[in-house]
DNA sequence: GATTAGGCTTCG
């Protein structure tokens, strides 16, 4: 038994045979005969177990002296030992080592331990391990009470072929405390920050400065191949929590670097703000020993001891010449030249100062089906995003909500006017202004991209709500909606309907054909009637859309889901990832002719440990209908298959996740979807947000699409119904994709609308709000109804006071 | 576990 591992709290080298001499790590030297010599230390970095090929296995792992904490050296270990050491020893164990060779450290120079290194391999190497208890203090109480909570996980009976990870106990060092080459986990305020940009070498970096109630400002670099995959900060002030990171010399002073099993956990300095940890880790550990180190972080922050908060500017604030971070929301952009994007973007604020316009090749601008504000001017402002950027920009999607870092105000004299991109200005006035985007990092310059749920995101919302003109209808428009008059017999149909407009803008109502020949970018109130729409099978309006790309697909039907489930369904089982434990259900046979067979079903043993048992289920290997049968049984139910042993999601052509009748899909191209586990300990609650959010699966909204042809005394106009339709119909998408009454209301709406071989002099009139606007490439004039709900009332008349 | 990284703008 070369690892033997010691009770928790066991004295370190109590076992230890006694014919070992120890020796401190700094008398080590190479040539050294260490067949009765044993050193022991203290695991402050543990690497990952690699295997160069067939039963080979290394892991490397640091030892720091317990009685010095200068004297730190590598440790090889090589073979069984290896995989052993991974497996039975953590961060932070005592470990004594004996039957070691020395030899000369080849990373002396980069990581500054000791010159040797020691080699453990074969029948001669030999480990002793010991934990040390959790410290008693007041400040640990609560990690202790934790830890018992994941022992209580360890004795958990579970069924099947049941496997636990021991969640790792995390400590975090000050960053007074620092020492060269150790791994650490920290907490801090961040006082500056670049957003990922392309390193010289392979990865994207980011860079940041942190610090903590020391006082103690740090330099952290991260390096990631994926911009995505780097800290989320949203701004200088946001608390972060690195975990595994090490102390590496950089320019004289220390910094703080990634390494191997590096998370980031990120969370809002704002006060009172919500505690929303933001990370790129799947899963990640969270616990009230977070909520407290945050809360502690974000009082001392507030007392304007660590950095003074950059104030958000909004639009209308913006003084020329000036730089400012903006969060807003992109509407348009546009490849100027190979070093320069133009974004054209809105805040819900108007700016003071004259706005330069920049005139776009035809063609060039992409839009996304976010319509623009009314009465633009002023609101929409054009960036121009230069060098660097460029390629930040090329992410972006028209609706997205950035935070765009330095920014400047500039007035058009003191940029070129000519240069702007070879395109002209339209008005040269001096004084207009542009704003700036400047090639390179400094001062943190960069985009990123906001989720809906932060609260900047919400604030800026609401700004922007009133001027997307989804108000209260005024006055007017109540009285304009009762008085009119019904417009076709009654008792004509069984239930009289029409249509409200809710919008509160004031335009004029106009014919078809007035509509057809005014300008695009505007709203149109007309009186018309349904000639015909499609598609005419309803279960075809129904879309599975994209918010991140913008684009649509067809719901899958039943057949091809089913042939996924069944291709999914015949694969080999596996075991399941760590955090679950596995078993079997049976299922009685459900036709005739398919035999009762048992599932392999996967529970998260955090949820089996609280007791609830019926909240999550990973499903392997069953077919639609069993999945939805279960679906009955279980709160949110994930259909799962294996993949080279491993076990994966399903393809994303299937729903990621069941919750009663509902089924939710995800993106295939946004989505970078990995099984992980989608409950934390202290999660409130598990929906097809929180599930998407953690398999890193961009969610798809149902939504009702239709084209509709509506017609007056002077034209025929076609219209989609979209944006708005489950205002137009009083359902939800959602609703309509699993309830069969919904469906009804639907199609019976547009039966009431349009009735099967009726003619213009029974149809009803409707009051309908149509906007106008330049559909993706600027080339072709779009409409959709917007604003507008049908009506239904028992019978003509009975309602008008 | 190779390498990448410390701001501090102003050009367009």
């Amino acid at each position: 038994m070369p690892v033997s591992v010691l009770a928790e709290g066991a004295v370190p080298g109590a076992q230890v045979p006694s014919h070992l001499t120890r020796i401190p790590v700094a008398e080590i030297s190479a040539g050294m005969d260490c067949s009765r010599k044993s050193v022991q230390g203290r695991v402050v970095s543990k690497g990952p177990l690699v295997s160069p090929g067939g039963d080979n296995f290394v892991l490397k792992t640091v030892l720091q002296d317990s009685h010095s904490d200068s004297s730190s050296i590598n440790v090889v270990l090589l073979g069984a030992l290896a995989k052993e050491f991974d497996r039975a020893v953590s961060q932070g164990d005592v470990v004594v080592a004996s039957g070691f060779t020395v030899g000369s450290s080849p990373t002396h120079h980069k990581d500054q331990l000791h010159r040797c290194n020691l080699q453990l391999s074969g029948e001669h190497a030999c480990l002793f391990v010991s934990r040390p208890p959790a410290p008693p203090t007041g400040a640990t109480l609560k990690r202790h009470s934790a830890q018992s909570a994941e022992e209580a996980l360890h004795q958990l009976p579970t069924q099947g072929s049941s496997r636990t990870r021991k969640t790792p106990k995390y400590t975090y060092t000050g960053l007074d405390q620092l020492k060269l080459g150790v791994v650490v986990n920290v907490y801090g305020v961040v006082v500056f920050c670049k957003q990922p940009f392309r390193s010289r070498g392979t990865d994207y970096c980011s860079t940041l400065k942190i610090t903590d109630q020391s006082n103690q400002i740090v330099w952290c670099s991260i390096f990631c191949k994926n911009p995505v995959d780097h800290p989320v900060i949203f701004q200088v002030g946001d608390i972060i929590r690195l975990h595994r990171v090490k102390v590496k010399p950089f320019n004289e002073s220390v910094s703080l670097v990634n390494t191997f099993g590096f998370s980031a956990v990120t969370v809002s300095c704002a006060d009172d703000g919500p505690l929303e940890p933001r990370t790129t880790s799947g899963s990640f550990h969270w616990d009230q020993e977070d909520v407290r180190k945050v809360q502690e972080l974000r009082g001392w922050a507030a007392t304007g001891q660590a950095a003074v908060l950059p104030a958000a500017v909004p639009l209308s604030k913006v003084e020329p010449r000036s730089y400012f971070d903006l969060t807003c929301q992109l509407l348009a952009k546009a490849p100027l030249d190979a070093t320069c994007t133009l974004l054209r973007v809105w805040d819900g604020t108007r700016c003071r100062h004259p706005l330069l316009e920049v005139w776009v090749e035809p063609g060039m601008m992409e839009a996304g089906p976010a319509l623009e504000p009314r009465d633009a001017q002023g609101l929409v402002v054009n960036v121009l995003a230069y060098d660097n950027h460029v390629e930040s920009a090329r992410q972006l999607q028209p609706g997205d909500f950035l935070k765009i870092f330095n920014l400047r105000a500039l007035p058009a004299a003191s940029s070129k006017a000519e240069g702007l991109a070879g395109s002209q200005m339209k008005e040269a006035d001096a004084s207009h202004l542009t704003f700036h985007l400047h090639g390179g990092t400094a001062f943190g310059r960069g985009i990123r991209v906001l989720p809906k749920s932060s609260p900047d995101v919400q604030k800026l919302m609401r700004d922007m709500e009133p001027l997307l003109q989804r108000g209260e209808p005024s006055d007017e428009e109540v009285l304009e909606v009762w008085c009119t008059p019904p417009e076709f017999p009654a008792g004509a149909e069984q239930v009289q309907i029409s249509s409200e407009r809710r919008c509160s803008h004031d335009a004029q109502q106009v014919t078809l054909s007035e509509l057809k020949h005014s300008s695009s970018g505007r709203f149109h109130h007309v009186r018309v009637q349904l000639k015909s729409f499609e598609p005419q099978r309803l279960h075809q309006a129904l879309k599975l859309y994209c918010s991140k790309c913008c684009s649509m697909c067809d719901v899958p039907d039943e057949e091809q889901l089913a042939a996924v489930f069944a291709a999914s369904s015949v694969k080999p089982g596996c075991s399941g990832p760590p955090w679950t434990c596995s078993g079997q259900a049976d299922l009685p046979s459900g036709s005739p002719g398919s035999p009762a067979r048992a599932l392999s079903i996967h529970l998260s043993t955090q949820l089996v440990c609280e007791g609830k048992t019926k909240e999550l289920l990973l499903l392997e290997g069953a077919t639609l209908q069993e999945t939805s049968h279960l679906a009955s049984a279980y709160s949110n139910v994930i259909p799962v298959t294996s993949s080279g042993g491993h076990m994966t999601l399903l393809d994303l052509s299937a729903p990621f996740l069941f919750r009663g009748r509902k089924r939710f899909y995800g993106c295939r191209r946004c989505s970078s979807a990995t099984l992980r586990e989608p409950y934390v300990k202290g999660q409130d609650s598990i929906d097809e947000k929180s599930v998407s959010e953690v398999l890193g699966v961009e969610l798809l909204q149902f939504v009702l699409l239709m084209k509709l042809q509506l017609q007056d005394a002077t034209d025929t106009l076609e219209v989609f119904l979209w944006r708005d339709a489950e205002l137009f119909f009083g359902v939800s998408a959602e609703e309509a994709a699993t309830n069969q009454e919904a469906q009804d209301v639907v199609s019976q709406t547009m039966d009431s609308l349009c009735p099967p071989g009726g003619s213009a002099d029974t149809q009803p009139w409707l009051q309908v709000c149509v906007a106008s606007y330049l559909d993706g490439d600027g080339k072709r004039t779009c409409h959709q109804i917007c604003h507008t709900s049908v009506v239904r009332a028992p019978s003509a008349g009975a309602a008008l006071p």
